[in-house]
DNA sequence: CTTTCAATGTTGACGTTGACTACATGCTGA
DNA sequence: TCAGCATGTAGTCAACGTCAACATTGAAAG
């Protein structure tokens, strides 16, 4: 037979789609429908896995932080410490760079007010993480006057904000063609040095 | 009669409206038609202000984007120089907490991949502010020995990243609670000072 | 004061979507 | 083998965005 009755790993394939779909045609031109007609299933298919919607897109935006997770934990071999603390911040804006689909998903405030209880979890651990490496890089002797918690707010804020501009479409042009990479290691080492 | 044939003020009843809504149930749970409903006027009247729903957005924007100017622009009693530029950061997130759904929609990437002209006309000139008060900082004494590009970038992605850490619900719990403002300004100092 | 006309609102229609239900098929393990 | 569960299909419904045709109104032009 031409196609079988099963898919085989429909799921897979709708999220691949899925992910495809919403860098060429963001969150509302993404449907349910589409993804079933591109991948040549019926047109409630896709509910068999992700019962709405929503559903789908926090499945995603899963899949996203724990690319984001595993791309910042590569940075793991250095010792702990300014170092490090710099290279996860770099890891972060390079992989929002490459993975830019993944970042807009969850850089979308409509996704992230549904955020299922794994992806909230999959969050508090990264945040974990950052949190982890200022105190890291505190007791190598960085900034050791300064409240952890401060410094804290700042690197989330300064990563978060540092990843959208040289993502964002809008501010590309404006602030930080993708060529001035070196210009963001100098904004990250205002910070670090 | 009862209700008079022509709104009135359509226009900006829709804005009004909409806005109310987006804070409550988002861009996908925002609809012409719904609004139609909640103003009592018949399904279609809006299309007569707003073409398409993606247009009504961008209005929606662009009020967004003024309000936001005119917030940091009250600021200008200051004279240029650090004070000045301190005073426009804090002006910012304090705008971003207290109008939290334009926020939103200025930071929902399925809005701005489709700004107008007007739009981005006005997120340059907000850049282009940005940028002025830089130069004003660094002539007044502060990081001359800096590039002003460098500066620059830090600055708006700092910006950006403290409005949405302080905004989102996502991070509010984890990273900055609403009343560790006081956190935030230590944070920005770490850039200021 | 009329006449006209552009702005604004209405009605009805069409195609698409998310979501539900009932049913069909096939894999797997008891 | 065959019972049961996972997976896919078919049909349906209400809601939505959008369009076209028509109605009403206020204001400008005569």
């Amino acid at each position: 037979m031409n196609t079988p009755y099963h898919h085989g790993n429909l799921r897979q394939a709708l999220l691949d789609r899925a992910i495809k779909t919403l860098s060429e045609k963001g969150v509302e031109g993404l449907s349910l429908r589409g993804l079933a007609r591109d991948l040549g299933v019926s047109h409630a298919a896709p509910l068999r896995h992700f019962a709405t919607k929503v559903e789908l897109l926090n499945a995603i935006a899963v899949e996203g932080v724990g690319s984001l997770i595993a791309a910042t934990g590569g940075v793991d071999a250095n010792p702990p410490g300014v170092a490090r603390l710099r290279a996860m911040i770099l890891a972060y804006v390079d992989w929002a760079i490459e993975h830019s689909e993944l970042h807009h998903i969850l850089r979308n405030p409509d996704v992230m007010r549904h955020a299922s209880d794994d992806l909230t979890a999959l969050l508090a651990a990264f945040a974990d993480r950052q949190r982890q490496e200022i105190k890291a890089a505190q007791e190598s002797g960085w900034r050791t006057d300064t409240d952890p918690e401060v410094l804290f707010l700042h690197l989330v804020s300064l990563t978060a904000g540092t990843a959208i501009v040289t993502t964002e479409e809008v501010y590309q042009r404006r602030v930080a063609a993708p060529e001035t990479r070196s210009n963001v290691e100098a904004s990250i080492d205002l910070f670090l040095g």
